[in-house]
DNA sequence: TCGAAAATGATGGATATCCGACACAGCGGG
DNA sequence: CCCGCTGTGTCGGATATCCATCATTTTCGA
């Protein structure tokens, strides 16, 4: 079950099924404590056999481990190019950063997740793994750019750094109902990052 | 297929299915020409095998036909009476009409479908064959009321009179995408009723 | 603490839906 | 007119999901 969102063609049913069991979860994540969640309650939301549900997870804690892997694993992938162009991105103050664009339109399309996960439940260790992710991501950036020269700043402070301070701008966004488009976030994003962050890894200005 | 809605024990998949194939086909239809819509794009848009479709309608014209007779099915059920209450209706100018409450919930929670087919499309019959399920209830609600007495107006044109005017301030509601609520359009047709309609009916007034 | 009710985990048989494939019809272009 | 492409209607076999049921566990109130 670990390898679900790599199977390609996967059969529209089980599509379908897991995504009225996650998102009937994930609402009444909104209302209940998740202690008060009975599986009976997410297969009568989700309208579905209550057998069904066993057949694609163990238990309760299986939905929310898969939930949580699935979502951290399309995290960690999100690209950092855009999706029609190859070249490298300079960094420039009117443009957002591709990883960025892509950060919060992911964040977006997936909010009543994020916002369950860091908000009211909070999910054990998911806002620790999410920096993590986050972090990874920001090391393979870097490491993608950077072969042999020396930073201006400690690599590892540097990804904490960067790490915390995106997760905290998240963290804002998603408990204020994103106000603002993921498109006006990843420009502010970069924005910041103009300012110093992005020179502290060596990349050059446009 | 016909009695669809009158079988209460429909196992949930062929619901389930059902629904998807009714929410894809409205979509298409706010965005094509009915001759345009192709049955490939609908089971895709409902993410539906094409073999499902044809296990459910015959073609196109059935899935429509089909629609259109559930719905005025459902529109023509609508009950009289509030749904915690026996007692009868007495006009009342701060308090709208359980029918016209009824009528205007039905028509919010369906208002896609009656869009496309008062509206984008318009189906063929749809306003007319529509425009009579409302007059005939209205005739079961004077029947109801009114046993013997003579009308101070002949049946006939208070029927014609009340659903047409009816159907204009439905037409009307949903066009402008129905900013006002459906409480607050039910007491005004209650208001306009009272003006003439009602004592017309022999209703007592509050 | 006990007992009743509710929830769970599992199972067997039925069925709705899936996929892939085929024959056919319709359409547009050479 | 022929050909290739697309959509349709149909079919057989596979499978995901359904329902009902049962044994067991958990929960809750007296």
């Amino acid at each position: 079950m670990a390898d679900r969102q790599t199977q390609p063609s996967l059969d529209r049913r089980i599509r379908r099924t897991q995504q009225l069991i996650t998102e009937a979860f994930l609402s009444l994540c909104q209302e209940k404590d998740y202690e008060e969640i009975i599986i009976k309650d997410i297969t009568e939301q989700a309208n579905v056999n209550r057998s069904t549900f066993y057949a694609h997870y163990q238990d309760k804690d299986d939905l929310l481990s898969s939930l949580m892997n699935d979502m951290l694993s399309k995290l960690g992938s999100l690209p950092f190019l855009p999706q029609d162009q190859a070249s490298a991105y300079v960094p420039d103050n009117e443009k957002p950063d591709p990883y960025f664009l892509h950060l919060f339109e992911h964040l977006a399309g997936n909010a009543v997740f994020y916002r369950v996960m860091l908000g009211r439940m909070p999910a054990p260790g998911f806002a620790d793994r999410m920096t993590e992710v986050i972090r990874e991501s920001f090391y393979r950036r870097i490491s993608a750019i950077r072969n042999d020269q020396k930073l201006l700043i400690p690599l590892e402070l540097l990804l904490d750094y960067t790490s915390h301070s995106t997760m905290g701008i998240i963290t804002k966004w998603l408990a204020q109902q994103m106000i603002y488009s993921p498109h006006h976030m990843s420009l502010q994003l970069t924005r910041l990052s103009l300012l110093g962050v992005y020179r502290a890894m060596g990349m050059e200005e446009h």
